[in-house]
DNA sequence: ATTGAGCGT
């Protein structure tokens, strides 16, 4: 659904520097950015990739048979983001114009990024606004989260928003119930994980937060969420954050309107109301 | 200003 009769302008237009149809195949097979090895080969880690050509024709990557590199799946019981073996980082909050390329040449400044990749919709081939990047290391991408993370992306007002890659199976364990909190009054600068480690500094069954941006702009919408693990920490937190600093604001702490998870729990379910009157 | 919805071949 979308709102085909309005005229209105596009809020972010490609700058002119990107423009993804100069380079992306009309067909949307190839959906990953391989990097090509490097000519000689790697004696140390640390070893440096080439950038590639700054303004690459209408030729496009060409596969190589390489090696698939071993990934394993994490333990399902290993929530933390950080489990060893993982050299992807989830991205997300992505523009339809940032392809492969944009996303592996904002990375390649570190010369650790093995590969990039943007999910499309298979019929469409329109991207699905999220990806995953992947290191050529555990550590490597752990660099590389700190290092991006909420910083400005290139030729663009948002935000990195970058997350460990969960890696399909082994995450979606859901008997594990969550307790999450609202908090809002956010300012401008604050990501997922600063919000994250706000709460967990005080509360050590926090298991995630999300700064709500909207899906055009990327802008935070200046509240989001904190999920704990435990019931009694959320109720704590609820009382003894409120107001506390985050940044450069003090914070608004409450309950969640939230629609739970399927777990047999208390489902608190409200009406949800659409949002799309901004009037 | 204020109650989302992100994990692939």
């Amino acid at each position: 659904m979308q709102p085909s009769n309005s005229m209105i302008p596009s809020p972010m237009a490609p700058p002119p520097q990107y423009r993804p149809q100069q380079w992306m195949p009309q067909q949307p097979q190839q959906t990953q950015y391989q990097v090509p090895p490097p000519q000689q080969p790697a004696a140390t880690a640390g070893y440096y990739y080439q950038q590639p050509p700054q303004a690459a024709p209408t030729q496009q990557p060409q596969p190589q048979p390489q090696p698939q590199p071993q990934q394993y799946g994490v333990s399902p019981a290993a929530q933390a983001p950080a489990d060893d073996g993982t050299r992807s980082l989830w991205i997300g909050d992505l523009q339809y114009w940032m392809d492969e390329q944009y996303i592996y040449s904002c990375f390649a400044l570190t010369g650790e990024v093995a590969s990039a990749k943007v999910i499309r919709n298979k019929q469409t081939g329109q991207s699905e606004g999220y990806g995953f990047i992947e290191f050529v290391s555990h550590a490597a991408a752990e660099r590389n989260l700190m290092t991006y993370n909420g910083t400005q992306m290139p030729n663009s007002e948002q935000t990195f928003r970058l997350n460990w890659a969960s890696m399909g199976a082994g995450e979606k364990h859901d008997d594990t119930p969550e307790y999450t909190i609202f908090v809002g009054d956010l300012a401008a600068d604050i990501t997922d994980y600063m919000l994250q480690e706000t709460f967990r500094a005080s509360y050590s069954s926090v298991k995630g937060a999300k700064v709500v941006t909207d899906k055009i702009t990327g802008r935070t919408k200046g509240y989001g969420f904190v999920r704990f693990g435990d019931e009694s920490e959320q109720l704590h937190a609820m009382t003894e954050m409120n107001g506390r600093y985050c940044s450069t604001r003090p914070m608004r702490v409450g309950p969640a309107a939230n629609k739970q998870k399927v777990g047999g729990q208390t489902k608190g379910c409200q009406e949800t109301y659409h949002i799309g009157a901004w009037s």
